[in-house]
DNA sequence: CGAGCGCGTGTGACCGTACACATCTCTTCC
DNA sequence: GGAAGAGATGTGTACGGTCACACGCGCTCG
């Protein structure tokens, strides 16, 4: 007790304890203890416990910051990201996050807030200087492409929910393909006149979607019209619906995403019309409040999760020499429910 | 073209170039390089823009882990989430990212799997190794309180959507208030018999939820039954719906979430019952999706943008040290739509 | 019985940056 | 005209780890 009495104060009580520290309260060196922190196989027993006991007895804590300095390792990922609210890219993050943390590494998360290439290379840029290993780009707009190779990112990456473009960085969920399925469902039940809601331009599943909606319609020999240009949300379904459905030269639509498909619903339950009997609606991604929709709605299951868990794989196998690994797309699946039914 | 191959190879030209190499290439000090990045006022004009000539050339990028390291400042804010696929969660981060980023601040996000004590315990201390400097905490299990008492986080934190427990750390939307103004409204309209399908027992809200729900029941002086417990998922209310409206001894639901009320009127419908000339339902959160449900339902808005900000602006505050800064909750809003209609 | 080897441990240097302080030049003022 | 001060720039050191290497010890083997 006087011990501590006698000082006129704790002089800078501050500091974090550091290797040093434990190595001094351990009776061994800073190496000694660097070795047991690296599980480093060549430790006695003993003085294994002995480090272990002074690291739990100062609440001692590796930094992370000098560990990445020295080793130019950051045993994180960067994940540049824009929208990730939305259920799909949530649903990505969630796995990729899970998955990476499984293989002992983290995520740096970030998000561009507008698609204007500045933002994105301020994105970009800040991801580096973290020193991540490998990069994630969940962004799917157009432009980050052009960044990524303008900035000479010197890591593997790799971007999601691309059409398949020809790089070799993509893994993607075949957008085309899923599209595509969900238009011949409807082709298949009869209906010759069918719209496209889509999403907004400049990203990358929308414009996938349009392109398999316009080549089934042409494959099929049936009139293609112009999409509608929406924003994913469900007042944007609702809105162009009450528009569209003012003149009813179509019986079917093909939703980009499920929330405007619900607005569109909603919509036509507005004007009087029954989703299926007077107008088929299909949907994209099957978010979990799909399968109870009035009515159920007909979508295309994408597997996010998959997708997430793929990319980890991808980018470690990468960062440890395996190339070549599988870029298979993710094929979509076709899930019908009740919101689409045979032509009149 | 001959010096190059002069040399049999490039020896490692892989180290990325430092504040030295900038240095060399401006022709001055790397202390004058390290003023440059700090925008330090007493730098000649020429300088300045020699030294920026140079880092634009070499492509210069700072490491984080090293300034992290001299500094002990990592311009870094920790979140420890759970569950941030939902809605509300991935909101709240959103707005908390775009607010820190304006700051000059970035996120290390880390998400605990499980609610267990050693996967908050090591989510905990991941981020502290991060040396972030201030926490937030989104993961509305109660045990995390306990785990972040116990590991005495050394930084300003504030947790997210907790019921006002007390602790000077908390920044709530004033949950019980919110589930009580819900309640009331359905006995307003002359319910008396109303059900509660509620979250899970471990989240802090459901709990909230639940209080505010039975507290404005006792009010009343109306007959309180025990609530369902459910995962907050569509799927849930929709089985519980068809489990529950056998027996129709209530006219009216109040649910813990959208989801699961969206799940409840699937059920309804099913069994051929209206919503709400039935059935009157209400939910909680106001999902963007809730206006276009069918009917649109009535539910309690919360406004998550505006929780992830003051929780930026709280912890800043508290760095800069100004204290006392207002913890008042953020009051949720009623939004009455069509899925509540008078008892007959 | 000495060389060689593996095990367990310690010593010095270095990663890239910021801070404290030193130095130099040029102006200003009495 | 010399001291004082401000402005612009350079030098040493520390941050907390890891890596390469060195060292002492006990064992095996020819």
């Amino acid at each position: 007790m006087t011990t501590e009495t006698d000082r006129p104060a704790e002089p800078e009580r501050v500091r974090a304890p550091n290797i040093r520290d434990v190595a001094r309260v351990a009776g061994v060196s800073y190496q000694t203890v660097s070795r047991v922190l690296n599980d480093s196989p060549s430790i006695r027993p003993e003085t294994l416990q002995r480090v272990r006991d002074a690291i739990a007895e100062l609440g001692y804590r590796p930094n992370q910051a000098a560990r990445a300095l020295v080793t130019s390792r950051s045993r994180t990922i960067g994940v540049l990201g824009a929208q990730t609210v939305h259920y799909g890219p949530a649903t990505s993050i969630h796995a990729i996050e899970t998955a990476a943390r499984e293989a002992g590494y983290r995520l740096s998360i970030t998000n561009i807030s507008s698609s204007d290439y500045t933002s994105i290379k301020s994105g970009l840029d800040y991801l580096m200087s973290q020193s991540v290993e490998a990069l994630i780009v969940i962004a799917p707009q157009v432009r980050v492409f052009e960044a990524i190779n303008d900035l000479q990112v010197g890591v593997p990456y790799v971007t999601l929910e691309a059409t398949g473009l020809g790089t070799s960085h993509s893994l993607w969920v075949d957008q085309i393909t899923g599209a595509r399925r969900a238009t011949r469902h409807l082709i298949e039940l009869g209906h010759t006149e069918i719209m496209h809601i889509s999403g907004p331009q400049d990203w990358i599943e929308a414009e996938a979607r349009m392109q398999g909606f316009l080549r089934e319609l042409s494959d099929a020999d049936l009139r293609t019209r112009a999409p509608i240009l929406g924003d994913w949300t469900a007042s944007f379904g609702y809105y162009a619906g009450l528009e569209l459905l003012r003149f009813r030269d179509f019986s079917a639509v093909f939703a980009g995403n499920d929330q405007m498909a619900l607005g569109l619903m909603h919509a036509c339950r507005e004007l009087g019309l029954d989703v299926p009997g007077d107008i088929s609606v299909v949907g994209f991604d099957d978010i979990p409040e799909a399968a109870h929709f009035s009515p159920p709605l007909t979508t295309v299951r994408q597997n996010f999760a998959e997708i997430g868990r793929r990319a980890i794989e991808l980018l470690l196998g990468e960062l440890r020499g395996d190339t070549g690994l599988s870029h298979d797309p993710v094929q979509p699946e076709l899930v019908i429910r009740e919101s689409t039914a045979p032509h009149a």
